[in-house]
DNA sequence: ACTAATAGTGACAATTTGTCAATAGCTTAA
DNA sequence: TTAAGCTATTGACAAATTGTCACTATTAGT
């Protein structure tokens, strides 16, 4: 199953039409944000409260832009690396509605790489506010 | 030659440390903002006039930090691709000061896709606004 | 018994990056 | 005149990341 899904539209970031006819199609992008930030968005799930890769799912379906929803089977593999890398421990847990979970938390070092994360996403705020500011003024003066 | 600033500090955005002793180190970390990202900045540079690689990567080093400054040949490949994407055109021109120069400007696909990555990355913005929002409910209060 | 929602795993292909060697033109100074 | 050093670009290969999809398994409702 996981059809989860198809031809999104917003948050395009890679128009590779290759001339299409004659103008590139913004509907054809799939992707959108760069899918290494969601690692940056799962420790802060994950600091909110111990959490296990389904629900982590949903909280994606419910409060991120479509594109940047990654296949569940995507998602359990960053989970499963950042477990390897010590960003936080899990442990199985019965549910009383279906299969038992795998609840993740996060380790000392998950909370250091949060930090990481959050002024690693300062820096990057700072250079799309420069991008912004210099395609307005294009937008303005020129052409 | 080509071995440009080795060992990076900043924007470090993945600490993969592997517990190295007791806690991950901030310093062993060389990329920094998504790499793809370059493309959006290479279309801004060129929307503001045709340039060639070399120049590019100069601009690169001058107003970005540092660990988004792709090697060289990791902005000539780009460049190279998005051309055959149709995003730009190109054509050697004679230089003074050493061999000729590839020189690129954008054709009008190259603008529209400067466009969709400026809505794309305004989306980006929100997003981290919502991160930041976020992790700095959290230092206030719980922890 | 069947269907749907829940929960997670594994394999493989495709794409994107990183790295580094190689080529070549032009300028300056020993 | 030759070597050093900046200018300018290309190419190949390995490594890492991502996309896709099939698969297993438990529980709940009809």
């Amino acid at each position: 199953m996981y059809k989860n899904e198809k031809s999104d539209e917003k948050f395009c970031m890679h128009p590779h039409g290759h001339s299409r006819g004659s103008h590139a199609l913004v509907s054809d992008c799939a992707d959108g944000i760069p899918r290494r930030l969601a690692r940056a968005f799962i420790l802060l799930f994950l600091a909110e409260g111990p959490s296990h890769g389904y629900e982590i799912a949903r909280s994606f379906r419910e409060s991120m832009p479509k594109g940047f929803c990654a296949d569940p089977s995507v998602l359990y593999r960053m989970l499963k690396s950042m477990e390897e890398e010590g960003l936080m421990t899990s442990s199985l847990e019965e549910s009383t509605s279906g299969p038992p979970r795998k609840v993740y938390s996060l380790t000392d070092d998950g909370y250091e790489a949060l930090d990481m994360w959050a002024s690693g996403l300062d820096g990057l705020s700072e250079l799309l506010a420069d991008f912004q500011k210099r395609y307005g003024r294009l937008r303005k003066g020129g052409k």
